[in-house]
DNA sequence: AAACTAGGCAACCGCGAACGC
DNA sequence: TGCGTTCGCGGTTGCCTAGTT
């Protein structure tokens, strides 16, 4: 940010800087000097490099003690971490990454740092920085922030888990895993606990409910696991997911965050939704993006627990139906029901506490969504055994190229009917948005459903699901990988994310410039966030992903059908 | 050419967990 | 066990730049 001279020490010529703050960065001791805020000089990179260099990472507020350097610790650190450390990757975010970002983010919410551990060169910052234009970018689009095979993902994950797992608490079954689903997605449940004459308690998370909301009411068009209050950390390793255990669910909702003043949202606010002017029951299912017109969260695609919904909010966010790529008729024959009246069904009628294929630790919301799945079941589960072990073994990309379109289609039909506790059908769920192989389409960009004959994929999901949950218990975890929309995507997961990140030409770290760039060489830093225009841009133009690109190309992002 | 606006990024802040004594 | 410190995360803000009017 800053082109100052590298020779320009910054020890003493930055006290009169107007950056100089009062503070002496929240309050840690710092012996009475004034600490320096704003950007960091060149100079003052090479210093902590240095200090770090000789002293090592950590121990942060000791920096400024013995290296002259006028930045508190936390500044140190962030500096460190976000800008000087060694290989950090620059330049644009790659489709694949943006592909595991996305999927993270479906998975976890916002937990950039755990995010970033998987994401090798990327810092929590950049992936957050990315994910809240991302957001922007899909709203103004109009666009679902997540692919439908994203939200599936998180569905078969959870119910394999169910099922390999049996009754095992989420933090094993997390662990069995190495994978998280994270304890955000109930959260946004957890806070109409009491909020609503009657919400089950809905102590953990499940994937399902990302489905619900994802694909089954109008969140999905802007959905992101919310955060609503702060999650217990949990003290982790860099590089794995395990041991993070669903610690908050015996928490009491976080109702401290919603004012006083804000009933009126609250009661709208239920299950993320939010229709206070809109009488249209299609609408109110089918906004297009952050349909949740009262949600903060779906307002700016982050959930902040200190944001509650406000009707100023509301304003600021137009209509859905400003959104011409909203092609209601795409939801098929069976339009899904009003989900505040589902809602509202489902207060009437809680399900009870006996419910079939029930985990404990299940909501009300997923009771209905596994009564979909047995009434799917019941119908289907002899003569889809054939079809169902074949679908195990595909991922849903390929679903979607399968022969089993139209017979899917009339089981789509034929159960599109059905009526669960939450008075939405299955079809409803699912009919929403189709997905597209996400291996020819940016995901940032898949068409709408009429485009593409995905129904199936849908339905292929909840047949595995339906399966799953009849008892075929020799689905174990190791079938995660089928599920991964990495695998689905052809490109690496996880540990292996490091081998695509460097195969992709034109961002593949140069050592060297990010040397210069950790000695504090201004040009270098200046450059970093620069697109690289070599070979590799052509793959990324061709593809459309990062923000760099984004316009770059129409064949894939369908610029024209943007409003 | 100037003013305005939006996007993108870096940095800061508040909070809570971990750690050490 | 309690307390203070350190560390790190997530949310937010502010600045710079590019594009638009």
């Amino acid at each position: 940010m800053t082109n100052e001279s590298d020779n320009e020490m910054i020890s003493k010529d930055c006290t009169g800087s107007p950056l100089m703050d009062e503070g002496n960065c929240d309050g840690s001791a710092s012996g009475g000097v004034v600490l320096k805020k704003g950007p960091w000089t060149s100079a003052e990179d090479t210093i902590l490099v240095d200090y770090v260099r000789k002293h090592g990472e950590g121990n942060w507020n000791a920096v400024q003690k013995h290296s002259g350097l006028f930045r508190c610790g936390k500044s140190c650190r962030l500096r460190w971490a976000n800008h000087l450390r060694p290989n950090l990757k620059k330049g644009a975010i790659t489709p694949e990454e943006e592909r595991l970002i996305i999927e993270l983010h479906a998975t976890m919410g916002n937990k950039w740092a755990r995010m970033a551990a998987h994401l090798p060169g990327r810092t929590d910052n950049e992936i957050k920085n990315y994910w809240n234009t991302r957001i922007k970018r899909r709203q103004r689009a109009g666009l679902p922030l997540y692919p439908p095979e994203v939200c599936l993902q998180a569905l078969q994950e959870n119910e394999q888990n169910r099922n390999s797992n049996g009754d095992r608490g989420q933090h094993d079954l997390l662990q069995a895993n190495s994978y998280e689903i994270p304890d955000v997605i109930f959260d946004s449940l957890k806070t109409n606990q009491g909020v609503l004459p009657y919400v089950p308690e809905l102590p953990d998370i499940s994937a399902s409910s990302i489905l619900l909301k994802g694909l089954g009411s109008s969140q999905y068009y802007g959905f992101v696991p919310p955060v609503v209050h702060r999650q217990k950390r949990l003290r982790e390793s860099a590089t794995s997911y395990s041991g993070y255990d669903g610690s908050t669910r015996n928490e009491p909702p976080p109702f401290d965050h919603i004012p006083d003043d804000s009933c009126d949202n609250i009661t709208t606010q239920s299950f993320g939704l939010s229709f206070p002017c809109d009488p249209d029951p299609i609408t109110k299912n089918l906004l297009p993006f952050g349909g949740n017109q009262g949600s903060h969260s779906l307002l700016n695609g982050n959930f902040s627990a200190s944001k509650p919904a406000t009707p100023v909010a509301v304003k600021l966010e137009l209509p859905s139906l400003q959104y011409p790529e909203t092609d209601f008729s795409s939801w098929g024959s069976s339009s899904p029901p009003a989900l505040l009246e589902s809602v509202d069904a489902f207060i009437q009628s809680p399900p009870p506490s006996g419910t079939d294929c029930l985990s404990p630790r299940n909501s009300g919301l997923l009771d209905a969504l596994l009564h979909e799945a047995k009434a799917l079941s019941a119908k289907n589960h002899v003569s889809d055994k054939t079809s169902n072990s074949s679908t195990t073994s595909h991922t849903p990309g390929d679903v979607t190229h399968g022969s089993s379109l139209d017979t899917s289609k009339t089981k789509w039909e034929e159960y599109s009917e059905s009526i669960s506790p939450l008075g939405n059908s299955a079809a409803s769920i699912f009919s929403e948005r189709t997905p597209v192989s996400v291996s020819e389409n940016s995901l940032d960009e898949y068409p709408p459903a009429e485009t593409f004959p995905g129904s199936n994929m849908m339905l292929e999901a909840v047949e595995q699901k339906v399966w799953t949950l009849d008892g075929e218990k020799n689905e174990t975890a190791t079938q995660l990988d089928f599920s991964r929309p990495d695998a689905l995507l052809d490109s690496c997961w996880l540990g292996q994310s490091v081998t695509y990140a460097n195969d992709q030409e034109g961002v593949t770290t140069d050592a060297a410039a990010e040397a210069a760039t950790a000695l504090g060489d201004d040009d270098s830093r200046n450059n970093d966030y620069k697109p690289h225009m070599g070979a590799g841009t052509a793959l990324n133009q061709g593809w459309g992903f990062g923000s760099c690109t984004w316009n770059n190309m129409p064949s894939v992002c369908q610029i024209s059908e943007l409003p």
